[in-house]
DNA sequence: TATGAATGAGTATTCATTCAT
DNA sequence: GATGAATGAATACTCATTCAT
């Protein structure tokens, strides 16, 4: 008797997110992702329930993953709000290199399937984005009439730097021109 | 592309881009698009090549309308780089609400076709803005080290906002925000 | 423009019934009625919903197409009840022999679909037996007290003679048969 | 077959017939089988060698049962015609109740297989009866000059009374009339 | 023996595209 | 030009069967 395999979801998992990457979803066949999975194409189905729902858990566990690291790196850096937002920063980046499919995923058009997920791990983003927002205006050390604006903003201009900006800008010059437009534009006017 | 009707390619397009924005390229059926434009389903060709062109014309016919909007607007308010940025601001959150699904059809996942015509577009849109950019740091009102990245910023903030942010946030209050974190964000040092 | 031919629509019912009479339905594929009517896969979508309604319309046409044959001779033989058995069971005989296929599917195991176009068919000619059977008995012709039940008997008595029967056995003779041993079965005492 | 735990065998062929009585053949998965009979999906395979064969088994295992049913009564009735088929027709009834399901399966559409089990099954059930009726012409008792289709009315007029007939009629009633109209229908004309 | 994870052949169905009218 | 009936290539998904454990 064998037993489900974990593995073998991430194999899926992987070889999905590649593909899915590089074409839209519906030229994305899973007859492919078996192959490139190297899996039976019936052992998609042991695993994820349809395409919408591999794509669905391609996309939401890459996101929860990132905010994962998100809130570690926070935890780390303590409640200074430049520190918080530079390590914001410094993580989404660094999960755009390690997972360069990623953003082309979360880029991607519409809500596949219910999509209740994904929205739900990007609510999570902003949610922890804005936490450390609040805690800088609370703190004194930003002025921001609207946080939850704002907590969009940042893997907005992460995203559209890294997808459309130059391919060959250095990310640590990238990082440090979207924190410092940040802090700037939300700095104190007193200060 | 000169032909015998306009009207009716109009109709095409606006029933288009409705349904394009509505559900993902692949769930729309040109059966609904032709329901939808009231037209026969053969009359699309008659008009659109095919699927992917008569995707890429709306969204890059909508884009270059939104350039060309961008532009006479930026022409009435002269050299300023503070009222250049407003009026961009202004012009894309004036484009979001007059087209609700064009932001949707932009974050449009991946490229459909070859995606030339939409990724020019798009180009022209980051260059517009870029010479905004450039022109205030040449007049010493803007500190922009990378107008080329910030360029493509300000799309994104209004993008990120209007599709992700609360739905019920005003309009004017949106862009003053977006405008203020820009604004204060490449304020020379020395100001 | 064309214009949805009915003809098609017999063409593709005509390939299905001999299809399905031949093989049990899950292996008759859509493929091969296509091809065995002569016209595309796709088309089959045009005038069926589905495998399961196209199966149910060669069933339930062809029953509906017995029943008012069936009604037709009855109007033409009176009401004499003797005349009126023979006449349904030469009918059930010669539809027998015009659409060999029928009674395979007839006997056709489970209800596929919803079956109710099936069921109501076969309703129909129970009742316009019923009713022969109860005009013979009001006319003392015969002697049934439950005419409901052998309304039923006639169609299998027919069916199970020439499914399980001896092929070689003259329609005549087993309709002779039949009738023998129904109106003998149902003659009234005291005759 | 000789089997380990013929148990087994039997929970399958149990879970199996009901199941296959209560959809068409192709909607009966082996799946929904195995966890029916609450064994393993592979231990079907222990017992049986295809769907198809044990489908076969279960039908011509069912009309085997019967048939030897049939035969034990007719021995102890003796060789009386009336009363023989007074029997047989009972066992049928009594078979109908016990194994609601089988008649619903024999009325199963098309041959499943080979068949061959299950059309010898019948040929048995057939000539058993047909064996009847021959005495019963032989004795003077009938006069029937196709016994080698009545044999076949006998389960056709059963199975059509049980299957489509009212619900409500009670088992002996049906049984009575189906006797009378037979043993009429069969009377030597001298009597 | 018993199991259920793995498999891939097989198929219904969809839908962009064509073309006769 | 306008139409929609006809088409068949393309694909998600199912399920009988196998086999490692």
């Amino acid at each position: 008797m064998q037993t489900p395999n974990p593995e073998k979801r991430n194999q899926i998992k992987a070889a999905a997110a590649r593909l899915f990457a590089e074409v839209p979803f519906h030229e994305v066949t899973l007859e492919r992702v078996a192959t490139t999975a190297k899996v039976g194409k019936g052992t998609l189905y042991v695993y994820f329930a349809s395409k919408e729902q591999l794509y669905e858990a391609v996309v939401a566990e890459g996101l929860a993953e990132l905010v994962g690291r998100v809130e570690g790196r926070l935890q780390q850096t303590g409640a200074d709000a430049c520190q918080g937002l530079s390590a914001i920063v410094d993580e989404l980046l660094g999960f755009a290199d390690r997972y360069p499919h990623m953003f082309t995923l979360m880029r991607s058009g519409h809500p596949i399937g219910n999509d209740t997920e994904l929205a739900a791990a990007r609510s999570n983003l902003a949610a922890t984005i804005e936490r450390v927002l609040r805690a800088g205006v609370a703190s004194g050390a930003l002025d921001d009439p609207h946080p939850e604006l704002t907590a969009h903003f940042v893997p907005a201009m992460v995203r559209s730097a890294r997808l459309y900006g130059p391919a060959d800008a250095p990310r640590a010059e990238v990082g440090r021109h979207i924190v410092q437009v940040l802090l700037r534009g939300l700095r104190p006017h007193s200060s």
